[in-house]
RNA sequence: GCCUCAGUGGCUCAGCCGGUAGAGCGAUGCCUUGGUAAGGCAUAGGUCGGGGGUUCGAAUCCCCCCUGAGGCUCCA
């Protein structure tokens, strides 16, 4: 709730003399130094911190009230005084400064003679307060919320693109039933089946994660192999960006809402942002990392030939309010782990050829993570226009057919993006990867660059996550899995697996040949563990299962003799006799390219807990 | 946020027209040294999500809250 506190008083007259400058006082002119009114409606006012998240509808509801008591009261003029002394919590100088003008613009535009007294001045002054009942009122300007304009939105209009040609959904043949699926969903055609999706369980199941009581909902906590999955993602596409020449760096997690840049990007996300305040400031935490990666550019000097330039980070945590219903499992969440990357380009043209690339980086993560994402390329109507070819080349690069739609007009910052999901057990989408070109960040937060003519310039941004969020990769992973589950052993690919192999020792003295085979493989840059419980190998053998472990080789006395291992390969489900060296090649050559991280768990499985 | 359903040992669940709890898995101990999806026996472990009410008595009935699931809505 949003309040500002004015003071009304129906005066004979009131008269003010400015005496000295504050630290915050407005340039004023001459005559504005000492002036004197008659019968005047005096308002004194005091915008508090809070008024600082809508001051539109501060503005709106205060003339409001100040013409209900002018048009009672019967007074000549309005004098708008700014009277700090209302409040203890005041709204940053500059807000306070652009309401109380606003307010005067608002009350003059509907005819009325209104004056505003200088902010951020010592002044005296003398009032005459009428005394009849109405003279003398205070008010609380209470705004509930931002009240969002509704009116009729022009729907969207879809395609199918494909080789160059457009095809209405209805009537196009797919051979994708994922397409056919997130193509119902965006056409809001999808019917549900009322069931949970997998993931959820699995993610408790696998000791991954957890829901965490005692924090909000939507936060969750991470066991070590959750934890090790979430890293191994996270070197993952900080190779890919950097590989690229993308820079890491990395911003704070909560901004000030005095900041009118931060206020008015902040206001795209309405009531669904964390708030928090301190003393002196009014605070939200990060939904993306866009607001430290725009503060961090509009302070670097950049000239045309510095671009494009990319600047990553990875958002541990982005922070959003969702509607308690729509917090589910990995796939909506109050506080998750977001790869972003901002590219500052010199114009739409420069974007374009960039957002052609990291269309190829996009669709090269579904490929390494072993996911099947489906494309969906968002336009406005008017950049569909003046760029039609380049909007039909584009979506090529995706290399299968993807839904397009077509905005109207302009409704948020991007006028192209293209968004990759992944469809789940019941069929639903799980949007990850997403590109988008932003025409209105540089402008609001004043990043510029040299062009080659010295004079300065306004970018455009591109915004990509090359994964999506790192908690919904886990997620679309595990419903993969689920998927799978129907036809063949589940599991996750051999470089995000916890355990790559698991060495089961059949009797006490196979114990060492275990430990040191499992130590060879982990100098090897494997994670092995032995299952050293006093256990049957078909139990062992069970839980291995039950770990999704790639690689099972069991040993015993054959293999003390041998050099030979009976390796039980999960993927194929047979059981392929090799010796070390071949296995660590297979292993070496599945995981190719992707980073590696040691084991975070005790090697002896005896010595384990269960979380 | 709204509607529907659920919350019982670490996990999965039974008990629920009222008489203060039960199984399997897991854990612990002992026996078994076992060659590919659960070896045997024994033991420990629960203020039945929290609070309030009805009652001689509440896991069980009623109210409120918290948490979870599904649906609606929403994901810039």
């Amino acid at each position: 709730m949003i309040k500002m506190r004015i003071l009304l008083i129906h005066s004979d007259y009131i008269n003010y003399k400015t005496k000295s400058k504050t630290k915050i006082a407005e340039d004023i002119e001459d005559k504005q130094k000492s002036m004197h009114f008659e019968n005047s409606l005096v308002v004194f006012t005091a915008v508090e911190k809070q008024d600082e998240e809508d001051p539109q509808a501060v503005v709106e509801n205060a003339v409001k009230e100040i013409k209900d008591v002018f048009s009672k009261v019967k007074a000549d003029n309005i004098v708008i005084y700014p009277y700090a002394h209302l409040s203890s919590s005041l709204s940053s100088p500059d807000i306070a400064k652009k309401i109380l003008k606003e307010m005067k613009e608002v009350l003059a535009a509907d005819g009325l003679k209104v004056e505003r007294v200088p902010f951020g001045w010592y002044k005296s002054f003398e009032l005459s307060c009428k005394g009849h009942p109405l003279s003398e009122l205070s008010r609380n300007i209470v705004v509930e919320k931002a009240h969002e304009e509704k009116g009729e939105e022009e729907p969207s209009r879809f395609y199918i693109l494909s080789e160059d040609e457009l095809y209405d959904p209805g009537e196009f043949t797919y051979q994708s039933s994922d397409l056919e699926k997130l193509v119902a969903y965006e056409l809001g055609e999808l019917e549900s089946t009322g069931e949970e999706p997998p993931h959820v369980k699995l993610m408790r199941e696998k000791d991954l994660a957890d829901y965490e009581p005692s924090a909000d909902i939507g936060h969750l906590r991470w066991y070590p192999k959750g934890r090790l999955i979430r890293d191994l993602l996270a070197d993952y596409v900080y190779n890919l960006v950097t590989d690229r020449g993308a820079m890491p760096v990395e911003t704070p997690i909560m901004y000030d809402l005095g900041d009118e840049a931060i206020r008015v990007h902040a206001e795209k996300f309405g009531e669904r942002q964390y708030r928090m305040g301190t003393k002196s400031k009014n605070l939200m935490l990060r939904y993306a990392c866009c607001f430290g990666a725009f503060r961090l550019l509009s302070d670097t000097f950049l000239t045309w030939k510095n671009l494009p330039l990319a600047i990553y980070e990875l958002s541990t945590y982005s922070f959003r309010l969702e509607k308690r219903g729509e917090v589910v499992g990995l796939k909506r969440l109050r506080g998750f782990t977001m790869p972003d990357m901002h590219t500052i380009c010199t114009d739409v043209g420069q974007s374009m050829e960039e957002f052609d690339s990291q269309i190829t980086m996009c669709a090269q993560t579904g490929e390494d993570l072993e996911i099947n994402y489906e494309a969906i390329m968002r336009v406005t109507a008017d950049f569909l226009e003046e760029n039609r070819e380049w909007v039909m080349n584009s979506a090529q690069k995706v290399g299968k057919p993807v839904l397009l739609e077509i905005l109207p007009r302009r409704k948020h910052y991007w006028i192209c993006k293209m968004d990759f999901a992944a469809i789940d057990y019941l069929g639903r989408p799980i949007e990850n990867p997403t590109i988008q070109i932003d025409v209105e960040s540089g402008e609001r937060f004043g990043i510029k660059y040299i062009g080659p003519d010295e004079e300065e310039e306004t970018p455009i941004i591109i915004h990509c996550s090359p994964t999506g969020s790192i908690e919904r990769v886990i997620g679309a992973l595990l419903e993969n899995s689920a998927i799978q589950m129907e036809v063949q052993s589940p599991m996750f690919p051999v470089w995000l697996s916890p355990s790559q192999v698991r060495v089961l020792p059949i009797a006490e003295r196979h114990l060492d040949f275990a430990f040191s085979l499992a130590e060879e493989l982990r100098n090897e840059q494997i994670r092995a563990d032995v299952d050293d419980r006093q256990e049957t190998v078909g139990k062992k053998i069970r839980n291995a299962a039950g770990d999704w472990v790639p690689y099972v080789i069991v040993v015993g006395d054959k293999e003390l003799e041998s050099d030979e291992l009976m390796v039980n390969v999960r993927e194929t489900q047979n059981k392929v006799l090799m010796d070390k060296k071949t296995l660590i090649e297979r292993i070496k050559e599945e995981t190719n390219g992707m980073p590696f991280r040691k084991l975070p768990l005790p090697v002896k499985l005896s010595q384990r807990v269960q979380f």
